[in-house]
RNA sequence: GCCCUGGUAGCUCAACUGGAUAGAGCAACGGAUUUCUAAUCCGUAGGUUGUGGGUUCAAGUCCCGCCCAGGGUACCA
């Protein structure tokens, strides 16, 4: 039924899984096996896989758990790969792989039929927003993780061979435009506009706002600039326009830097005009209401939305977020047919977010979109308050990048002060923005994340710099193979505890790629490599490579060589370039 | 007030549908270098998972109460 082809060389606990799913159909027919999952265990000493689930299915039917654990073993048969399956405890099955098994997954992989995952066959169109900044302002820390953590998960999408869409929802239309356009008109300094176009735009609202708090008269004329803007008007549309080239000119310098992309960047002004669309049609609906003189929408069926009904066109008849989003969403549903449009934001905007989404599935009931808000904590500073410069100024992404830069400059200078300079240039490049980028990446997503450079460009730990370097040390045994010709090995012994565990992780790549696009959660490629290049820096002290003979050494070159590929691959995904010397 | 998050080793963080003895790194201490890059490795020590109950064969994880912190809470995004 299973034969022991490709698909076990890849990824043998999805075998392992299906066959244990079979073998349970078998016995209770109709059962739910969904549920039923093959996981790594915690522990070495239990085995390689486990499941658990026996316990539950034995649960729920009153069965005797390590009765149900036999009956299922003596239906299983998984001996191709793995060593007689064992019932432990209270009816966990522990699986142990064959080294025969193992060596088969290797030998396929060094062949260059697969990297130990599997891409889906059932490719899913999935549209991420992430990024987002705002037009004539500094891109600042805050917009960094994400850039980082989008970009991150459009990349592991894409990996495992799904379809994905990537959008800037720029910031380029509201109430601040106004003051721009009095702060322009009024205050405008080309010299400095030349030199820092966002510090310069970002001073004359700072301006005008100020000025507007302390004088009603300035608020009022940014007010009508706004209208005008609005309306039309053809000075301050040639000014908006400057403004918005002037901005995405310095977006796209950080971008580059950062080595992000996006396939679209339709900013807030692209669905102007059919937010009035939309609002009339809510209305229409029956969804929308007056409430003191604005559009509101009620969620009273809804614990946690009950007093918090969302406005889509203020009293002043102008629209906001809330309805240029849900336009947004109308334009990607109609455009790509999603099957998951996922954002990505700060968790300050939750409520938005469940607003927008309950708000849509009224508006549209019936589309199959699955809205996921994937959000993010805090930056701290080293105080546990909000990252600022001492001066209390939020940091400006492009002086942070900077300064990781000369940070990582000066680390390699001092560690390979031989590399010829430009070399050490590039290094500190790959090897600060990786830190800056692998800091924010290997934490879980939810969690304040504290600023540290000491923490970020330690050079132990799970840190950019550890990864790195794991990967320099396997390039640099291949340097001095020369012109050598690598002969690949018919078989994997795999005699040294430090090969074998290397091996069987290398085996867990794929599982855990699901696992970060299940869960939006890049932190668990990041464990996985950390933990990856941690075992091989074991196999590496206690397992010569080059001053190995015959069969072992084809074999640990292969091994050097497929861990060097999934380093590289997992830290491509992150975002993280490599170096062939540090 | 209400809603949403979170509270894990001195510090920074993990912990995979609830699963087996809660794991790493930093800092501390002890060891390893005739060697493929020591930006490394090995070891020691460090815990009543905020707190009190409950459910379960099994709880950091689920439920209820309380304490603490952060965020949100009608016309900014």
């Amino acid at each position: 039924m299973f034969p022991l082809g490709q698909a076990t060389r890849i990824v043998i606990h999805l075998v392992l899984q299906e066959k244990l799913q079979q073998a349970i159909l078998t016995l209770m027919p109709g059962a739910d096996v969904s549920s039923v999952l093959v996981r790594p265990c915690p522990e070495p000493k239990f085995g390689d896989y486990q499941t658990n689930a026996l316990m539950g299915l034995a649960k729920r039917d009153q069965l005797n758990p390590r009765e149900l654990a036999a009956q299922v073993v003596e239906q299983l048969n998984v001996a191709d790969c793995c060593e007689p399956v064992e019932i432990a405890g209270p009816g966990f099955l522990n699986f142990r792989l064959k080294t025969e098994a193992l060596s088969a997954a290797l030998v396929s992989a060094a062949n260059g039929e697969h990297l130990f995952y599997r891409a889906t066959t059932e490719p899913r169109t999935i549209v991420i927003d992430y990024s987002s900044p705002n037009v004539a302002k500094p891109m600042h820390v805050g917009h960094i993780r994400s850039t980082i953590l989008g970009y991150t998960l459009a990349r592991t999408f894409r990996l495992l061979g799904h379809r994905v869409v990537t959008d800037n929802h720029i910031g380029d239309w509201g109430t601040q435009f106004g003051k721009l356009l009095v702060g322009w008109k009024d205050h405008l300094d080309r010299d400095a506009l030349s030199q820092d176009a966002l510090a310069e735009m970002e001073r004359l609202y700072k301006l005008v706002n100020s000025a507007s708090d302390k004088d009603g008269s300035v608020l009022t004329r940014a007010r009508g600039e706004l209208v005008k803007l609005q309306d039309g008007d053809t000075e301050n549309l040639a000014i908006w326009h400057e403004m918005i080239d002037l901005s995405r000119h310095q977006f796209d310098e950080i971008y580059g830097r950062l080595g992000v992309e996006f396939d679209e960047t339709l900013g807030e002004s692209f669905y102007n005009a059919r937010l009035k669309g939309v609002v009339d049609e809510l209305i229409a609906q029956g969804i929308a209401e007056e409430s003191d003189g604005a559009q509101v929408v009620f969620f009273n069926d809804h614990k946690s939305l009950k007093k918090h009904p969302a406005i889509v066109r203020k009293s002043d008849g102008a629209a906001n977020y809330t309805t240029t989003d849900l336009a947004t969403l109308e334009h990607r549903q109609d455009s790509w047919q999603p099957s998951e449009v996922i954002y990505v934001t700060d968790g300050r905007q939750q409520l938005h977010f469940q607003q927008l989404f309950e708000l849509y599935n009224r508006w549209k009931p019936g589309h199959s979109m699955k809205l996921k808000h994937v959000w993010f904590g805090a930056i701290l500073g080293e105080d546990g308050k909000p990252f600022k410069t001492r001066s209390g100024e939020i940091v400006r992404l492009s002086g942070l990048l900077d300064e990781a830069e000369q940070r990582a400059f000066d680390a390699v200078s001092e560690k390979n002060p031989d590399l010829p300079e430009e070399e050490r240039h590039n290094i500190a490049r790959v090897v600060g923005i990786g830190a800056i980028k692998y800091a924010d990446l290997s934490g879980n997503r939810q969690s304040d994340y504290e600023f540290s450079w000491d923490n970020m460009l330690a050079l132990v730990g799970n840190t950019a710099p550890y990864l790195l370097y794991a990967v320099t040390r396997i390039r640099s045994i291949f340097r001095k193979l020369g012109d050598e010709s690598l002969t690949q090995p018919g078989s994997f012994a795999l005699d040294q505890t430090e090969e074998l565990t290397l091996a069987k992780h290398l085996l867990r790549f794929g599982l855990v790629l699901e696992q970060v696009i299940d869960e939006c959660r890049p932190n668990y490629l990041c464990n996985y490599i950390y933990e990856l290049a941690g075992y091989f820096a074991s196999f590496y002290e206690n397992c010569p490579v080059l001053q190995a003979e015959g069969d072992i050494r084809a074999q640990r070159l292969a091994l050097c060589n497929l861990t060097g590929q999934v380093l590289k691959t997992g830290l491509e995904t992150l975002g993280l370039e490599t170096t062939e010397r540090m």
